[in-house]
DNA sequence: CTAGCTCAGTTGGTTAGAGCAGCTGACTCT
DNA sequence: AGAGTCAGCTGCTCTAACCAACTGAGCTAG
């Protein structure tokens, strides 16, 4: 027996993820069905389904009805599903919780500037120029798409070689702008947005630092404003 | 009925999302147990235990035997969870994941500490002093006990001034120290690991940002460079 | 011979009911 | 008045049966 206290449930997530690990098995290689997992550890059904509903909330298994079970993707999606929540209960409480995600952003994206300036191979500057104008046409016929103004932080941050990085920085733009969604409007003029977004890449073309960092800042410090505003019930 | 492809399971975990945003329940807070919550969500208690160990695996709920549901922390900890399998799943499949996970510490702290530069909190700072002269006696005796070093940090992230972004970091401290003692031994020399730490804590104390980034640049080198030599299986 | 349909088999999803296990708080005995 | 006990809540695990989704082999029609 293995972990007493701390039921069978944990334990037959913990047995799992060692299957995993040890037969290293990558994302959506299939994993044993649930009778044979219930065979294999000794345990019911029951006892099974619930464990993988756990590791499934983790993004460790993916499970697909009528199919089998497979190790899942392993992205950051459960964290965005966390932060989003945590987010918004913090919010309908009456916490700063939403400010406090916009920081978060804000920091590490001003953080991570820096090692971008001048950085940014000419693939992905033809790219991000070709976003900054999408972003313009869509700002002329009213409002810029969501996946836009994504695409556009994605493309940067890829500069940054760092899978792992680049996933945790689209994570928070997603919890942002999800919690953005379904709490607050906040009615941002797409001009000034193109034109934020327009200079920051201009910095990191040239390899500004002190310039790029001021870019990013005046980006958030204007998504800062308008969330002290008044906006919503 | 609100999801019918996407399972039952995933219907109820949004649902007693909303019971706990709606009620505006806090952390610690109560929740209804499986029986009310089977006959208020109309599904079997199967059903009700499956999404609970879901949500309990994002943190969003606390379930203790023999005693009752809770609201949950909502803390950083399923991220730990995550991160850590993630790592050591890649780097048993010979992927660059710890790597990866020292890169994203160091960026984001790197970035970090151009904004603590000069504005930590008198109080702060003696305790990071208290910290840096356990840190050298512990060294005196072989090594830097680990809660030093998370104290250390902690310490310093208090002046960042958002939980949020506090308990981030927190998590990317655990991550990273939960897999390197796990996978790897670093070996590193404490008495460097103190010169590092006071230097870094010398820097943001005389407010100097140029020598403070260079001093956690510093630090980090250090660790990545063990990192890249010859360790272990 | 091929394109499309059908259906049986496999796999996960849900329900039901029974009994086990841990915790709390009130009750009892000293 | 204090310590031990036990009844009762609570969550935990198991069994067994049936429902629902998907795949792929085999059949049918063109």
């Amino acid at each position: 027996m293995a972990a007493r206290t701390r039921g069978m449930a944990s334990d037959i997530q913990e047995r799992i993820k060692r299957l995993i690990i040890d037969q290293r098995l990558p994302s959506g290689a299939p994993l044993p069905t649930e009778t044979e997992l219930m065979e294999l550890l000794g345990v019911s059904r029951n006892s099974v389904r619930e464990a993988l509903k756990g590791l499934q909330a983790m993004g460790i298994v993916e499970i697909r009805h009528g199919f089998g079970t497979y190790v899942g993707p392993m992205s950051m999606a459960p964290m965005i599903e966390g932060l989003l929540f945590r987010t918004v209960a913090g919010h309908y409480r009456g916490e700063d919780s939403l400010l406090q995600l916009l920081e978060l952003r804000e920091a590490v994206e001003t953080g991570l500037i820096a090692r971008l300036a001048g950085r940014i191979p000419p693939a992905d500057l033809a790219e991000l120029d070709a976003l900054v104008e999408r972003m313009e046409a869509e700002a002329a016929e009213g409002a810029v798409r969501a996946e836009t103004d994504r695409a556009f932080h994605a493309a940067l941050h890829r500069g940054l070689d760092n899978l792992l990085l680049s996933e945790v920085l689209e994570a928070f733009w997603d919890a942002f702008h999800r919690v953005r969604t379904d709490l607050v409007d906040l009615h941002a003029d797409p001009k000034v947005t193109c034109r934020q977004h327009r200079e920051i890449l201009e910095a990191v073309r040239t390899g500004d630092v002190v310039r790029a960092e001021a870019a990013v800042r005046d980006h958030f410090g204007d998504i800062r404003e308008r969330l002290r505003s008044p906006h919503h019930d």
